[in-house]
DNA sequence: ATGAAAGCGCTAACAC
DNA sequence: GTGTTAGCGCTTTCAT
């Protein structure tokens, strides 16, 4: 491993002056900065990350903390993040949650650890108390997809309330006046405020959800079936299911589907995130789009902002809007 | 931040002996550890890695490189290093290289700044030699998804070939005898083994694939659906249809039924990975299982060991063998 | 059993 | 414009 000293004693100069050209810095001679460039360069010098971290206090990276790496809408976030800290030469340090509290908490911890000062969380159990300290101390940490009010600044959201409303407003512009909504027991506050959202629009027009249309379930493509049985059975007649996510919706296409019961002839379906999935899946389907690459791109600088301490965020807000995206998922009732 | 000299100073010993407690090192007396536990307790102490890994001139940290994040794959992947680094208490570092040359290179450096002395690379781009010669310099690096001669050691793969032989043989008991193949310009070699392994299979009983039969596309939902009308224009018969990958597969089943030729009923559809995106098409799709996060996990603790300079495993190789999942895309011609 | 001290590679005052 | 130097927080000989 090649080393600045080594780097110095080659080109007989000080290891400050090396430290200098390396960091563009003023007060070396042009001829000087031109010699010591091309030894880095020959003898292949980069400066140990470790150490620069040690003595500025600070290393560059950035972490983040998410619930499973492996679930689409993670990988997104985590591409967003990477492509954001590439661009100002920043590494990403990752671990997971795994849905947790412990491990999050563990998994803050580490990141601390390695002077990692901006950080990217997709929190899922740390209540806002617990955040709220550790934004404290920790002056880049940016937390993506909730909003918590002492936090306001440093919030990354999605506008998850007009997101319901949106569909709703959509499948009613498209006849739809009879109702199914399929939505989580996701331990966070997501499945609600879209359902809420939802029920808004159709309050307008006087219209309510029976609470037999409306499954709660997991939210993956099995919670989907399950649902779409549960809302079957039911009895209950309804045109149009309004799914918590993607993974829900097709589980709950693919069931419906299974049973004889046509999408979007017979019933139509909404889901939402818009994940590769909603694309794949025949008839193809209508959702919302969660623009969670871009969300995760403009936290990561607004964490390295932070991270600068600059106060003149203080106080502004970060929220994103979803989107509706039209496939082919529901049928327009107004034409016969 | 609480550092080692805090801890020391408010135990009233030297910061030896807390680095002592801190590593559960021997020479320290029992009542002197127990007090310096309960006071790094207290105080909320933990060590900095960056120092740490200053002097020991190396990082708790693995390092990983693959193409894009946000691909389901790729995911599947970072979640098994990650999930295999947490049990030892490593740190994940993700770097993604964008299928570029340059990239993938300058992904690799960085990983080295920072004293990362495990790498797992899913490399697309450099050559054996730049591999090889990497390898002497990073004593835990590994390869991921492909073989080379001269790292036997080093690299994690899995058994294309037999991917593909398997696949043919399948069909072939299901009494297919005429086929197609739509493969991928991927530039790593992957997509050729597969093929070779299918024709392998399919000449044991003297069936050949017509050249008009084998389309080329890219390795995503488009070009499977592009695939699909080149097959369909080029008039010839087929009963089985082997894709690259699950991606060109669902794209091609898609368009097919677009097309009005019914899955399975008029065309059988094979395809490889076991995406969570073959359990949400419909028909479900058969498909080769590649066990990614099995491989990733193996991968991290195989580049733990190696870094430790452990030349015990020089000889051995690591390859995994892809198994077939049976779900409904192909029909069995041997019953009417 | 415990401490003193050197040094990992780097940066940033400060001196010249 | 360039060099000297004092650490950053930690580990690890070597004394005691």
């Amino acid at each position: 491993m090649v080393t600045i000293k080594d780097v110095a004693r080659a080109a007989g100069v000080s290891t400050a002056t090396i430290s200098r050209v390396v960091h563009n810095g003023g007060n070396v001679g042009d001829e000087c900065r031109a010699r010591v460039k091309k030894i880095i360069e020959e003898m292949g010098y980069r400066p140990n990350s470790n150490a620069q971290a040690l003595v500025n206090r600070s290393s560059k990276t950035i972490g983040i903390v998410t619930p499973k790496l492996s679930m689409s809408f993670f990988g997104s976030l985590a591409s967003g993040v990477e492509k954001a800290a590439r661009e100002i030469n920043y590494k990403l340090l990752m671990t997971n949650s795994l849905y947790e509290k412990e491990t999050e908490q563990a998994a803050i911890d580490s990141l601390r650890e390695h002077n990692c000062k901006s950080i990217i969380i997709h929190s899922d159990y740390s209540d806002e108390k617990t955040l709220a300290k550790l934004a404290k101390e920790i002056p880049g940490l940016v937390v993506i997809n909730r909003f918590l009010p002492s936090l306001a600044n440093r919030c990354v959201w999605l506008d998850n309330v007009s997101g319901g409303q949106q569909i709703g407003q959509y499948l009613l512009e498209k006849g739809h006046k009879e109702f199914a909504v399929v939505t989580s027991v996701y331990k966070n506050r997501d499945p609600d405020l879209r359902v809420q959202g939802l029920l808004k629009a159709l309050e307008d027009e006087g219209i309510t959800i029976p609470s037999s249309l409306i499954a709660q379930s997991t939210s993956n493509m099995e919670g989907g079936a399950l649902a779409a049985r549960a809302l079957i059975e039911s009895g209950k007649k309804f045109t149009a299911v309004v799914a918590y996510n993607d993974l829900m919706a097709v589980g709950l296409m693919n069931e419906l589907q299974d049973q004889g019961i046509r999408v979007p002839e017979d019933v139509s379906v909404v889901g939402f995130d818009n994940l590769d999935i909603a694309n794949a899946c025949r008839p193809r389907l209508t959702t919302m789009c969660y623009p969670i690459e871009e969300m995760a791109a403009y936290a990561t600088e607004l964490s390295i902002e932070l991270a600068q301490e600059n106060k003149k965020l203080a106080q502004k807000t970060h929220l994103f809007m979803p989107t509706l995206i039209e496939r082919n998922s529901v049928r327009d009732l107004t034409q016969k």
